[in-house]
DNA sequence: TATGAATGAGGGTTCATTCAT
DNA sequence: TATGAATGAACCCTCATTCAT
């Protein structure tokens, strides 16, 4: 994680990570199969975090499904942020594991658990709607989050950036728990 | 393009570039100062070229403002879906022309359109949270229609997930102009 | 051996045969000195066969030598066909044996069973020519025999060689224990 | 070929030929696609020469038969007794070209050139026969030669052995060329 | 202006061997 | 006696860039 934060994804070679780790680019191998292995298994961390962080915020049904949403976005922008070098260069890497199934995996399940979220935030919507709405409400909120990061942008922006993202998710909720045919726009 | 296309960012090679031109490698470094300035022509172009179709689609001043935004989003999932490969590459490739000067110049241009756009659409809105509406309609369009041509989904597919994107949009622009105070959520 | 056959000589490595063996690095080289000494032993062990196999025909004084001769080679070559996958490896990794001492040992042993033979079976033929002899003959049918496993050629194909192989031979006899003066050719 | 001669097979290694050869890896890089392709080229060369050198001996219609097939054994054990070094190590490095298509390529040449010999020194031998003496006499030669060449032996001491060598190929073209039944042993 | 051979640092990976436990 | 993590030199190969022609 040192190496891709503070060297960048270019320079993140077995080499640099075995020096900064303080063992043998041999002893390296002996614990990951390659290089991909590596960038994946940091990734996978990040995954996990990310998603435990996300999912509890979803999950407190104490508070209303907007307000879950808006604390899931702002949350997920702070993240981002912490640490914004070593996800740049997560991202930057990404070719290497982008096809790995362990990536669709992790979607997949992201994916579930928005879907149900928006069948208790949207219960009159249509099961197929709130399929392509989870998608929609997850890729946004992935990619508003790393560029946000990735520009360095100061916290109070961050911050604001996430309420607008996260009024953008509510009023499409909102939409799309009306009864069809009532459409505004 | 087509050594992007067809290869892979990582096998984008200078050697290979000139080949598939028809030319030496010290006549490309007579065109281009770096492999890095190739890549960012490319880029570039590409921006160019889009630019062109959706703020000729946001221009058409006949179509109500949602009609348009809506075009704009389909047409431009339709080309990102094109030339995926190519498309896939270029992201791929981002690192070596991120911080060029000319992103700036390309995303500001995009932005300053779809805030004149959101005149149009949501004139009620404060300005200040339109500049973050922009960015943010735009950064989810790219990213959403990024991911799409990535995963090779079909392109009936696609025009549905551009529809949805396209109601999340319409739904915001609604709230953009709603007279503060009369919140729904 | 079984690391050997499956995986070929350059996959032939002390971790793949400690692993396979179920013991340790460490322990494999408490019996063995070096990786060398581990082939050596493997080429050791085919040739204790392969003598004992031929050296008994041979010895077979109830059968004619000719008759004995034939028997030699097509055993030898069946038996280098066997296992052919770690006869190959076992040659390619000739280069880390050839120089063994043993290795001269195993050959002078050959070398001295076959001119005890030829005193057999070409009485006539002068000390010098049979010593000669016995080096072409084991010579021949060891190269001969390796092709032929190297090639993987069908068992019918290979017992066809080993006639004809054996055919040369005793043509060779033949002419060995012909009076001096008295040439054919 | 240097490289080869002087440092064995194991130490024949891309950088070290390029040293030797004064250019950088790179270079010999655009002349060569990998490793293999250059010991292949080695290889090649030696085919060519050798087979050049004992086709012409085998074409020379003046001599009998018998005396151009002595002529060719003497002249292969020269040949290979000269630069030994570098003979055993392309032997060594044998399992890096032995699958390649040229090696069957050269194989099959000369088994053609041989067995058109034998038509003419053994005219009355069945074809299959005749096949599969070439395809003996090829390898035992070989095989004889590299043995030979491998262990240093002196020049006399090698002539001799081709003289042997010889006799055997040339008792067995006798026998051949008798009409069947007619068996001596 | 066009060429393309030459460069060589740098990349990922392997593996025989050691030695503290 | 058995272990197996640690080592690190060495391997093959790539590629952006230069510059004499």
């Amino acid at each position: 994680m040192q190496v891709l934060a503070r060297e960048g994804a270019r320079r993140f070679t077995t080499a640099r990570v075995a020096e900064r780790a303080g063992i043998s680019v041999g002893s390296l191998y002996q614990y990951f199969p390659n290089k991909e292995s590596i960038l994946f298994r940091l990734q996978a961390d990040e995954w996990r975090q990310t998603t435990a962080l996300l999912h509890g915020l979803l999950d407190d049904t104490k508070r209303a499904p907007p307000d879950r949403l808006r604390a899931m976005v702002k949350a997920f922008f702070r993240s981002e942020c912490e640490e914004a070098a070593l996800r740049v260069a997560l991202g930057d890497a990404a070719p290497l594991y982008r096809d790995a199934p362990e990536t669709l995996v992790h979607r997949n399940a992201g994916k579930r658990r928005v879907v149900a979220f928006l069948q208790e935030a949207a219960p009159r919507a249509p099961r197929q709607q709130r399929t392509r709405a989870a998608e929609i409400i997850l890729m946004s909120m992935e990619a508003i989050g790393r560029t946000v990061s990735e520009q360095g942008r100061p916290i109070a922006e961050v911050d604001r950036l996430a309420a607008a993202t996260a009024d953008m998710f509510c009023a499409y909720l909102e939409r799309l728990d009306r009864p069809a045919g009532v459409k505004a726009i």
